[in-house]
Parts: structure tokens; sequence; C-alpha cells
DNA sequence: GAAAATTTGTTCGTATGTATC
DNA sequence: CGATACATACGAACAAATTTT
């Protein structure tokens, strides 16, 4: 059927042509969005001012809706910010996990990717934020781990409440790691599973959890990576095993 | 405002009000987004049809103007694709991992994050991905790695080449590890930094690279877990001392 | 291979809602 | 409160690309 395929030739096989970036695409607008882009990525700061869309349209030489199809796309992607009114247009937006969250969850789901290999993937990367984090955890970082532990010793008599603060250890943990890579990866995998979560942990099962937090809390704050690493590990096997359905704390 | 469109407010029920999703922005076209995202969500599949800007207009009752907004949005997050022709219009996205590596790029620009964090990170999570594939590797799976290994050993004289299918070894391992979500992000990762390597591996440091490589797709094959794990954490341990800019094999 | 039909890409003009001063 | 600045939204039209005839 398809013989001849004109045009944009994806070789899979030639690795050099990996390093190919379409800077041209069929569309004006996307010549504006690579130079916004380029601009961007080469230290431009969250607030900085881009203009009103008048203004990029004649500096663009282009037409507004053709700016706006730009700023749709670069609002989309979380480069831009855009207001109305006076003192409004386009500023560079401020950091915003949602985007990065949204983009995995809708290429994963894309992918067919289960429930469950979400979960997985925490499972996979949480031992060894803990491990990390046993090793380099600022002060200022231990205390969010520990009002998290806090917060959720507060709530064992509130399963959904509990279930919220147990989240928020996994995510300081996560945090107290240093890596803010892993940090923002893990908040993504998190709040994916969340809506599907369906807390009913029973008062002494969270007492149980909340002792096993408390006891990763201990080895880190020890430095010991390799008991911070073990803990979190069993941690979130038996959890996995307890909840199938419904497996984060 | 428009009272045509009043209609859509979805009351996401009951006693979630955490789960809080803002259903209503200030534009209209946020209010078509939702609803296509929803759709989306809701089991459409890669390839299903939409309709026409033209048609979307008139369904939901809004300009052209307002659905290319919509439109534009929805394809920078990767849910539609959008052809022009005759049985053109819009489509539900195939998925593409560049979205997700986008997203991630300008988050982590946006946050300050260092490159060091990014490989980092890689470094965290790769060893684990050796364990998983070492307990569940499927033939089709090992296939790749051994593929990749084999075709960095063409290429021990061309660092260049040899560095590409090092890093495709490592995707690799981390696909065979069965988990989507994890492989998804490691690409992500992996593609970040590769812009900033510089090759300069000599031949026989080459060589040496390789045989770890061959031992660890041992391990895997073996079904050793605590080999590939040990195996690959040395392996990127070792890598990220011995080339503190260019760390990635 | 050429012409026709379809559909997005792009432009201009205009009106309205909204935030700032 | 009024004036100003700006994005949001509508309508009509033509250009360019792609498929079908």
């Amino acid at each position: 059927m398809l013989a001849v395929q004109v045009g944009p030739l994806k070789e899979e096989d030639d690795v050099d042509a990996a390093q190919w970036k379409p800077v041209r695409g069929s569309r004006v607008s996307e010549d504006v969005i690579h130079q916004i882009r380029e601009a961007f990525f080469n230290g431009l700061q969250t607030g900085d001012w881009l203009g009103t869309e008048t203004e990029l349209a004649e500096r663009f030489g282009v037409s507004r809706i053709t700016i706006r199809d730009a700023v749709r796309t670069l609002e989309a992607r979380g480069i831009v910010d855009v207001k109305v009114g006076a003192r409004g247009g386009l500023r560079i937006a401020a950091s915003d996990p949602e985007r990065f969250i949204d983009a995995l969850a809708v290429q994963l789901h894309l992918m067919g990717v289960t429930f469950s290999e979400v979960i997985e993937a925490q499972c996979a990367i949480e031992p060894v934020a803990a491990a990390m984090a046993a090793r380099q955890a600022t002060a200022e970082q231990l205390e969010k781990v520990a009002t998290a532990i806090a917060k959720s010793e507060e709530a064992v008599g509130d399963p959904k409440l509990f279930t919220e603060w147990s989240l928020q250890f996994h995510i300081a943990v996560a945090e107290a790691s240093g890596n803010r890579a892993l940090h923002a990866m893990l908040i993504a995998l998190a709040t994916m599973q969340k809506p599907k979560m369906s807390p009913r942990a029973s008062e002494w099962r969270a007492r149980r959890v909340l002792k096993v937090h408390q006891e990763i809390y201990a080895a880190i704050v020890a430095g010991d990576e390799d008991k911070a690493r073990t803990l979190m590990d069993d941690h979130v096997r038996n959890v996995r095993k307890e909840h199938p359905e419904a497996p984060l704390l």
C-alpha cells in the first residue's frame, strides 16, 4: 500500500538521525513556538515579560490569530502564562507539577499502562529515594517528613485524612532525597493513582503503617542508608500485598 | 458571559472535594478542552475520530476560533492529532514519548534542576529496572538488549556511535523491566541529558563498558535479580565518577 | 496525472469582557 | 468611577495542503 513515503522519514535504524530536530514545520505558528521555546531554554526566568499578543504579532510579522495558536501551545506546555487586562500579556510561567503530571497521565493512558504498573514504578523508586534521603537530607526537608508523620498520627481515626497525610509522608521523603527530578516523578506517579485510591484502612492498620513510617524516619535521621532503603522496600511491598487495589500509603 | 454554554458543569460527586478539578475556567475553550479530555480518559483510543473544526464548533455552539484555541491546547498535551485536507480533522493521537519528555524538560528548567540531578535520578532508577528485568523479561525484550550490545560492540572504535548504542542498551534494559511507566521515565531522563553528552570514550574504555554490559545482560538472562542490580549499580556509579560531566553510557 | 472536494492555516475587521491605573 | 490596555470571542473570507475522483 505505502510504496512511497515522501516526507518526514523516521529512520529508526540510523542512530545519528536521532539528533535531528524539526526546526521547521508546516505551520508558521510552529516557528514562533520554536523561537520562544529556544529563548526559554536559553535563560528566561519565571515572570519574564514577553509582550502582548499584538506586539508579538508585529514582531514576528504574522497575524494575531497565528500568535494565538502559538500562545495556546506554549501555555499548554507550561512555558508561558497569559493574563488579560492592563499590564497583562505573556509572561514566563512558574513551575507547575500539574503540567508534568498531566503529560505523564496522557502518555500512560495512550500506552495502555495499567494502574498496577504505576504503583509498581512508585514502589521501585521509593526505596532508592529513602536511601538518598538518609545520605543527604537537610534539616528543613526532615522537618517536612516529621510534619507529615505528626499530622497522620493525629488522623489515625480518619481513614481519608490519614491516607492523605501518609501520601504526604512519601512525597516528603522523595523531596528529602534532594533530587528534584526524582521528586517530580514521584509526585506525578502518586498523584496519578490518588483518584483511584479508596482509603479503607482500619485504625489499627493505620497505627501499624504509622509505626513503620516512624521507623523509616528514624533511619533517615540516623543517616542509615541501608536501613532506610530496606524498611521502605518492605513497607511498599507489604502495602502492595495488602491492598492490591488501593496499595498506596 | 455566554448563557448558551452553561451546561457542562460536571460535578465530581460527593465526598472528594479534595479531588477538586477546575471544571470551570474563565475561557469557553477550557470547557471544550475539559469535555474532550474527559472523553479521552473515558476510553477513546488512538485514531478515534473527533470531527472537523467546523463540526466541533457547531456541536459545542462556539466559533471556530474558540475551537482552535482548544485544539491547539489538546494537541500540545498530546491528546489529539490534526490533519489537513480531505478526511483530515481531529483524531486521538498515538502515544509519543516526546510530549512527556518536553513537559519534563520544561518543568525541570523552571525548577532550576541541575544536569547532575537528572543523571543522579537515572542512576537511582536503573539498578531497580535491571533487577526487575532479571525477574520477568520476555524473550523479545532480551533480544532488544542483546541487539544493543551487539551494535555497540561493532562500534567500539566510534565513540559517538558507541555512546548512542550504550544508551540504547540502558533503555532496552528499562523496557525489559516490563514496567512501561518506569521505561517512559527513563527515556525522558536519558533523552534530556543526551544533548549535553560529549562522547569521548577511548576504545579500551569502551571495551570495559561493553564487558560490564555483557555481564549485566548475563545476569538478567540468568534471572539473578541481586546480581543484575548490583552490577548495574556499580556500573552507573563508576560511569558517573569517571565522567563527571558526561556520565552516561 | 490533473481536477475537484475537503479541511486546516491564516488574515482582517469588530465587539465585548476584564483587569489595572 | 472612568479611562485604558489587553485578552477573549465572533464572522467572513481566502490560501495552502491533502485526499478523492
